[in-house]
DNA sequence: AGCTCGACCCGGACGC
DNA sequence: TGCGTCCGGGTCGAGC
């Protein structure tokens, strides 16, 4: 399940393999779905030779800036993965979308659940305009989040899912950051004294910057796995102290790690921690 | 208006 | 083996 640390991992590893410069001088698209704007007929004939200017991120988005003030964005949402060859891989079964570069080597969207999605915009288009703020970044201090948190009335879980709240995360840092700042997911974001609001803001980066200095967060061996664009495993997985650790022992207090529903997730805490 | 809920899209994993 | 069910990110529409 990508969410930041995993989408910013691709974005510093597609980075230092220098694409940026290469043209695109033929797109196949193997599952037109994966094209979510605009047809797959105009996505195929404004990405001819369009020149890849640079690279960055938003939220869960990977974006890639083309010439001719376009922009790719790629949402990989549970499945997608990028994959850098030299040459058409063996197996196309999972492959939905392959971008040639004049150098000769293809980045691929690999996604098994063909849940993802990409995005071939105008540069001046609005299409983050409904995203939060992003929760690394220098303006996202913990009095701005105090004001966003007062402002609204609901769990806290549902709240930090909601990208146009905060943009990046997802269901494994949302868990542990509450976990982290030991505050119960159904909490009222509005009943947050201002430690409460000082920690949950410590812990939302403590919780990203962990996950993005070990590469990512890998689940299992399956195909539907996050996997760096070398084709290894992330290592967040071993640090990770209540998601999917159901019934083990909090790394804090030793009571047993519950897993429960909130707003339709699975969602995992500490009851003695994590008191509502 | 703000919020919650359920449906939807998919294939892998798992239980029986 | 094969079938049914659950899972999950984000969006959308319905309903409160």
């Amino acid at each position: 399940m990508p969410e930041l640390p995993e989408v910013h991992t691709l974005l510093e590893e597609l980075k230092n393999e220098k694409i940026i410069g290469q043209s695109i001088i033929k797109a196949n698209v193997y599952w037109p779905r994966s094209i979510a704007i605009p047809t797959v007929e105009e996505f195929s004939k404004i990405i001819l030779n369009k020149k890849i200017l640079g690279l960055s991120r938003r939220g869960k988005y990977l974006i890639i800036n083309l010439n001719d003030n376009y922009d790719l964005m790629i949402h990989l949402r549970m499945s997608g993965r990028l994959i850098l060859s030299t040459n058409e891989p063996e197996e196309l079964t999972y492959i939905r979308l392959s971008l040639i570069l004049n150098d000769s080597r293809q980045l691929n969207f690999h996604d098994t659940r063909k849940f993802g999605r990409c995005y071939l915009v105008k540069s001046n288009s609005n299409f983050f305009e409904k995203l939060g703020p992003e929760p690394l970044d220098s303006t996202f201090t913990p009095s701005l989040l105090q004001k966003m948190l007062q402002k609204k009335s609901r769990g806290l879980k549902p709240l930090l899912l909601d990208q146009s709240f905060i943009a990046g995360l997802g269901n494994i840092y949302v868990d542990e950051a509450l976990w982290d700042a030991k505050l119960h997911p159904l909490r009222k974001s509005n009943t947050l004294s201002k430690n409460e609001v000082t920690q949950l803001h410590t812990s939302i980066q403590h919780v990203l910057n962990r996950g993005l200095q070990s590469g990512g967060t890998t689940l299992g061996t399956g195909r539907s796995n996050f996997y760096r664009l070398s084709g290894e495993k992330g290592n967040h997985q071993s640090l990770l102290k209540v998601f999917r650790q159901t019934g083990k022992e909090c790394p804090r207090c030793n009571h047993i790690i519950e897993r429960i529903k909130v707003a339709q997730r699975s969602t995992h805490i500490c009851r003695n921690c994590q008191k509502i």
